[in-house]
DNA sequence: CCAGAGAAGATCGTGTACAATATGATTGTC
DNA sequence: GACAATCATATTGTACACGATCTTCTCTGG
């Protein structure tokens, strides 16, 4: 009755393996973020702001996580609600919303320094091996998004 | 004041590139998985089942695809509303339910068959390519669960 | 000037994820 | 053979994701 169709099995599927690797990532650094009260989007859109230092649309903050405004929103809101963030209007343009953080999302920064060293010696992943892998992934994503969004 | 600290930068992230990479390549299966009517862990879940040939409990579902009851009783509820699959206690032990296709359920799987060589087409990632990598991520994957899980 | 096109966010609806808790069934032990 | 521990699933609550639509604001051509 099943005749075997390798191509549908699990193990062969490059999207499960990244969905199950991403799952288990994102669930690895949940005991350390939760210290900081946060959810891990939450902290990549505060990575983001902390590199830029400066005041971010909502829209920049979504080209760098490929995030719309569905998702950041309601997020942002989150985050202004709980002091890490302001979220104000752009005087210069008052159809973006500009979004910094506070001096308490500042602060959070130094604790944040070391917890991808922390998760990651966790992993039993060492950070110079990921260096390529990192880099291929991206790629893949590079190829995906080319033809599925754009 | 921001001093530059490359462990916090997006692009030097494991997890940054799986989560990226994760949600566009099941973006990616959307507009062919809309044509069935389903969404992308409604397919793992068929493809588990597919593959058994038999029906299995919640809990065998979810050592193969890494959820919980907390995700896939709702997501087998809307599988069985829309009749691709069947929820019986089982008559042994009370406690399990066990999940099969119906004939409609069986009959999605030969369409099915062609679904990752277009999806991966599209990506532009050959299917010989990708081999090695979904070995490594999968390593990468239990290497994690390792630590996180059990 | 001003209508319409387009941009930027916000909102809505649906469907995951997952931790925490609840519920009912089973099992080992005395 | 009660019964506490354990097991399998369900439920609840919170937080993403994302497609689709709506609102407000800006800009541009006539």
């Amino acid at each position: 009755m099943a005749d075997h169709l390798p191509q549908l099995e699990l193990g062969n599927q490059l999207c499960f393996a990244l969905y199950r690797a991403s799952r288990a990532a994102v669930r690895a650094y949940g005991p350390v973020l939760g210290e900081l009260g946060i959810t891990y989007p939450q902290y990549l859109v505060l990575l983001v702001l902390w590199e830029a230092d400066e005041p971010m649309s909502v829209g920049a903050i979504g080209e760098h996580l490929h995030l719309d405004s569905g998702t950041l929103t309601p997020l942002l809101k989150r985050l202004q609600d709980q002091g890490i963030v302001t979220r104000e209007r752009d005087p210069d343009d008052e159809r973006r919303v500009l979004v910094a953080p506070t001096a308490a999302g500042r602060a959070m920064r130094k604790r944040a320094a070391t917890i991808p060293a922390e998760v990651s010696q966790q992993y039993g992943v060492a950070v110079s091996d990921a260096v390529d892998l990192i880099a291929e992934i991206h790629k893949i994503a590079d190829a995906i998004e080319g033809t599925v969004d754009a």
